[in-house]
Order: structure tokens, then sequence, then C-alpha cells
DNA sequence: TCGCATTGCACAATCGATGGTGCATCCACT
DNA sequence: AGTGGATGCACCATCGATTGTGCAATGCGA
């Protein structure tokens, strides 16, 4: 209730009450005492002390004496997806399980903010980070690297520090035979039928790209242009592209390939301003897994990214002393339609009642909004 | 290159480069020069030499020194749910215009580590924390209390700090009235054929279910026992609890109001197993709103918690110098099944290429993941 | 009882930035 | 020349924890 917020105690507070040294004190809870010879009496009653008084170390003075945090970065480019918030919810776990405090930051896809995001938590003495789809890694690279902070890409690779990537070209290969497969088998499919939107000009994309004109050569005999509209990772611009080919054709394509879940959102903003018919032959094949995407009324084939694994080697390469700055594949997983996977949620210990259970009925009529405490907006 | 990561520049670097001393150095890069009469031209002389030598001051040390440290957080029960994944979005955005670092931590809505956490960013002397779904706000409110760090309850209230909540009540009380109205308009809808599911013991829950129960008796005239059950926040228990209702009845009940989109996942889970036909007159609403789950192939209606004016709000009391702790409900919008709403990301400027364009072909078969730098795994 | 090895701990420097205080210097004016 | 007020900056304590070093007290054997 105060507004004095009381002072947090220091090793010095304890030193007094305890009557032996500030140093003493920091050996004893920080665990270095026996190395140092204090006394288990000793050590037990400075540990007593910091208990009855909450002590907790200020860990902006021990960073800045140690000249380390104990914080783990991951540099996200947006939050908002699946995809990424997976990847941040796996991360989290991974650094959890070291001991360390995991931080998560988003720089919105934009080089400047990526670096200057960088720099700041550079300044907090960050151990490692793991940069994520950062559109440019090498930037980021030499910031870091001039500061000494381990590092790997993630999802877009990077020339200068280790990358784990997804084996994007597989994927795209496997993911638009599935969806010629799956096309062709009501009628015959063209060349033409097949198109693909989404992606701008990074690794990812490319790669993907490369897979999509590969596979429909191997399979469809043809790689007509016109058919592949880049549109950025924006659910807006997407739209417009669907609307536009719509416009132009009279219809959309047949079989879509959807370089991201981001761009799969443009196509659901286009079939909000369209009717049924427009979808009712419709196959679409799309990179990232989202568990409702997957369950669309068109049947839609996602590349479900192991996340897990790409995070658990992101972060054997954060241990390695030298890693060499190439690029880690990470095969990714073709997922059928209507296919509901487990998520980093499902780890997530007593989420919940462990038996589903019926609900008590509320005491009484209880109005517990309506007591006064409450306002509308 | 160098492991011998090059230690950053401090004041006192630039202290001995510039002949001055390290409090005029540190006036200069901090901008209260003027205040403490410094010469233009020292000045200068410091700003330039500290261009040169890229120096970035140690947040640490000032956090240190000022016990404050410009960083502002958000703790989250869960990264990977599209309704917190928005706010965090949502969150850095303001914060990012406020100058400030934002730093996002997810605590699996374990009570011991929100409080672990909490402790750990108060270490940080984090300035500002928005505590959103947490299970144990008042334990929070406790040791931000104690430090003296403003905070504010999101989603979830507590009964000790301002809390920034969506009218569950009402919007349960819309969504009910909603699903009941379309699953009614094809053949009368009887009491017994709407279930709740999902949801544990906490203000959502509890408000949502008393505007469950409240609609139903308003429209369908009783409110029968069994018709309820909490599942908790976890996808796999909410699909053991359909499986189970499913068993039981030899079907679902024609009318599910889903207590939000992690139970949705556990209803497609359920749904990845059984035919179509037990979809087939099914009406689903939903709290919270995800664009995919908006368009599964039998009509979802979902609230959408207005997460933005949820933030806004939740800034405006972190403003206020002592806000009472009282529930500020903020009303959420209901939206119709297949509809596509903007979200967070739309918000981001130059996400894309300005017009959706056609993507260059590569200028040669240019193998460009063959060149000996990559590995698969 | 002397000497030597432990044992147990205190001292003080240090990490980098901040900000209150105070001391020269210079100019203007009487 | 002497006084007074700016002007421009240096000095130093401080934030809280860590860690290398050193010294008193104790114990033990000779």
């Amino acid at each position: 209730m105060d507004r004095n917020a009381k002072k947090k105690a220091t090793i010095y507070d304890l030193s007094v009450l305890s009557g032996s040294s500030p140093s003493t004190v920091s050996a004893v809870l920080n665990g270095t005492w026996r190395k140092r010879r204090i006394a288990e009496a000793t050590a037990e009653l400075i540990q007593e002390l910091a208990e009855k008084h909450q002590y907790t170390a200020n860990l902006q003075a021990r960073g800045l004496r140690r000249s380390r945090s104990g914080l783990v970065g991951l540099l996200l480019p947006v939050h908002d997806t699946r995809y990424f918030s997976s990847m941040a919810q796996t991360f989290e776990a991974h650094v959890r399980s070291r001991g360390q405090c995991p931080v998560v930051v988003s720089a919105c896809r934009d080089p400047q903010e990526e670096r200057a995001v960088v720099e700041t938590l550079l300044s907090y003495s960050i151990e490692a980070l793991i940069v994520a789809g950062a559109t440019d890694p090498d930037g980021v690279h030499q910031v870091l690297e001039a500061a000494g902070v381990r590092h790997v890409n993630i999802d877009l690779p990077g020339t200068k520090a280790a990358s784990v990537v997804s084996d994007n070209y597989t994927g795209a290969r496997l993911l638009t035979e599935a969806v010629v497969r799956r096309a062709g088998s009501s009628r015959p499919l063209d060349a033409g039928d097949l198109h693909l939107f989404g992606g701008r000009d990074d690794h990812a994309s490319r790669e993907r790209i490369r897979g999509f004109r590969d596979a429909r050569v191997d399979l469809l005999g043809a790689d007509p242009d016109g058919c592949i509209t880049a549109t950025g990772y924006s659910p807006g611009t997407s739209q417009r592209a669907f609307e536009a080919v719509f416009a132009r054709d009279g219809r959309l394509p047949r079989a879509l390939f959807v370089n991201s879940s981001i761009n799969l959102e443009g196509l659901i903003r286009f079939m909000a301003h369209h009717p049924d018919d427009a979808f009712a032959d419709l196959v679409v094949g799309c990179y990232d897994y989202d568990p409702f995407g997957s369950f669309l009324p068109f049947p839609v084939i996602m590349i479900r990214q192991d996340v897990e694994a790409m995070i658990a080697r992101a972060f054997e390469l954060l241990e390695e002393p030298r890693p060499a700055p190439r690029i880690h594949l990470i095969r990714p997983d073709l997922v059928p339609p209507r296919t509901a996977l487990r998520g980093p949620l499902d780890a997530l210990k007593d989420e919940a009642p462990a038996e589903p259970q019926a609900a008590p009925r509320p005491r009484a009529a209880a109005p517990s909004l309506s007591d006064g405490r409450t306002a509308t907006v």
C-alpha cells in the first residue's frame, strides 16, 4: 500500500544484521562460500536472514560486476503468428531448463529496428541470442560479434554465423507434390493452375520458390511465368494479390502454394468477401503450420517446421566454442489437411485439472462484478 | 572473427581520448550537458568520439546507479495463442513508442513461476509490468508492491491492483445468444443441446459461465445440470472432454460454447478423429478470436477481446500515480463466422513490397544451398 | 612453548554511469 | 586593484555485488 517502496535488502543490510562482512554475505548467497571456507554456521545464519528479509540479488549489480547477466534472448520478426509464438514458447522452456532468464523481443522485420534492439540487449549484457527470421542477419551479426556475444541464426540464415534453417527446398517440393497430387485427383491439373503467393526476397522464399518450380516442372512438365506473386509477409498485401488475380482471371487458380501462414491470412480475408464457390475446387499448400489453418473448409496441406528441433539445434550450436558459419538444415514435416498436432502448450505441466470436471454451480447468484468495483467502457 | 570480444568503449575510454573527465563525458552523452554548463565545443568533440568508437552506454551500470532500467515488462501465461501473441505484439508497439524497452516473458499459468519470473524482472529494475492472465495476480502484486513497481493486471483481475478486463459476462451473453439464434434457426434448440466446455476456476471463466447460464435461462427457459465441463486451458484435456461426451451421448451437443481458443484446439483434435457428420449440425461459439478459427467448416462465432483497447487502458493506468484497485471493463466484440479481422501485424510499416510483385526468376540454376555450406538432418 | 598449517573471515578494488559539490578562471564593473 | 558573478569543468561518493588478497585466530605436532 505504501508508495514508499521499501528498498530491497542488500548484502550490506544482511552484513550488518549478521555481523559478517558484505563479501561473506555475498559468498554465502551465491554459493561460493565453501570455496571461500566460510563456516557452516555462518552460512546458515546468513541464509536464514536472507530468507527472513526476502533478499534477492540485484541482478544489474551482479551483471555489472561479472559483465554477464543470465539473460538469453530471442529476436523475432513478429509475435503474432503461431510459427513464431510456438518458437517463443519452446525457446522459453529451453532457457528456463538451463536456469537462465529468457527474453523475447520482436523487431518487425525492420533492419534498423533489428540492430537497435540488439544494441539494447547488448547493453544489458545478454549472454546469447537466437536471431530468428532476421531481415539482415549479417548486420546483426556484426554488432553481436563486436561485443563477443554468442548467437545463432534461425529460420533465415546469415553468411557469417551458424544458422539453423528449415529445409525449405525439400519442404517446398514435398508441399508442391502433395498439392499437385491432391488437386489432380479430381481432374488433371495444368501447370498454369498452380500459383505461388507470398514471400519476399529472402532465403526462405527463394528456396521455396526453387522447390516449387522444380516440382512443377517434374510433375506438370512446365513452369509458366506469371504464376508467382511475391507479397511480402503481410496479410493485407496478400489479400490484395488474391483479389488482383481473381479480378484478372475471374477465379482463383485451382491450386495454391501459399508461402506462409501470414499469407494464408490474406487468403481468408479474400475468402470473407467472396462466395463459397470460389473455393469449391481449391487445394492449398501452406508453409508454416497453424492448427486452425489446417481445418479450413477447403483442403489445406501444411508444412510444419520442426521448431523444437530447430531450437534444440540452435542451443547446441550456442554451446560450441566456435561454430562454423554454415547452414544446418532441419527437415520439416508435411501435414495433411485436417490434422491437429500437439504443440509446445502440451508440454506444460498441470495446465488443467487432472480430469475434466463438471463445474460447480455458483453458491448464490453472486454478482461478483456488480459490487461497485467495476466500470464499463 | 576474433574471439577476443573487443570490450565496449566506456565513458572512461572517451574521457581519456577527449581529455575531459568521465562525468563530463557522461553528461554529454546522456543529454544533461547543458544543465551542467558544458561548452558546446566540448560536447561536440565528445559526441564525435563516441560516434567514432561506437560508444553505447552500459545499461546495467546506468540502471544500477539510477535504480531504473528503461525496461517495461509483459507477463503472459503462454505465448502460443493468437490472443496472447497479439497482446505481445500490441504491447511492444506501445512500449517502443514511449522510447522504452519491451520485455515479454511467460509463466505457464504456474503461480510459483509467476512469482519467480517477477522476482527476476524486479532484479533488473524493471519500471512497470503488465500482468496478463496471471493465475495468482494478488501474489504477484505483493511482490511488486513491496518493490514499488507500477503494475496493472489485464485479462484476469486481482483485488489489489488496477485491472483491465474484458466484459466477460456481457461477452458470454452475447456469444450465447448468437449461438442459440444460429443453432435454433434450422430447428428448435433444447436447453440440453447447449454445452459449455473449457475454463477453470478463474474470474474470466466464472463470469463467462454466469453469462452463459443467464442467457440460457432467458432464451431457452432452463439451465440443466451437466452441460458445463471445465477442462482448464489445455487442448489435450479439452479433447478428452469432447471425446467423453461423445462416447456418452453418441454425438456432440448441437451447440457449443467454447471457453477459449485453446479449448477450440481441443475440438479440432476431436474433429480430426471423427467423421464429418459429427459436425454437420454443429454451431460453436468461442471466446477469443483466431482468424483461422473463424473459418472452420462449421459456423464458429467468436468473441474478440479488444486487445488494443485493453493495452491502451493499461498504459493509462500505469501513468496514474495511485490507480485504485478496481476493475476496468472493456467491451469485447462479437465476430460472426468467417470473418477476417485486421490485427496488430497490419500496423507494421513497410512489411512488404508496396505492390504485389511478380518474383524475378533466379539468375541461373543457382544451387545456393549446395555449395558445401549445408548439411541435412 | 615455538612454529607452521589451517581455518575463517575482513578489506578493498572493481564493474560503468550518475550527479551533487566545489574550485579555478575570466570578464565586467567600481 | 579588488569584488562579484558567471562559466566550465573536475572530483568523488554512490548504486550492489564479486573476488583477489591478506591477516588474525586456532589447532597441532615437536
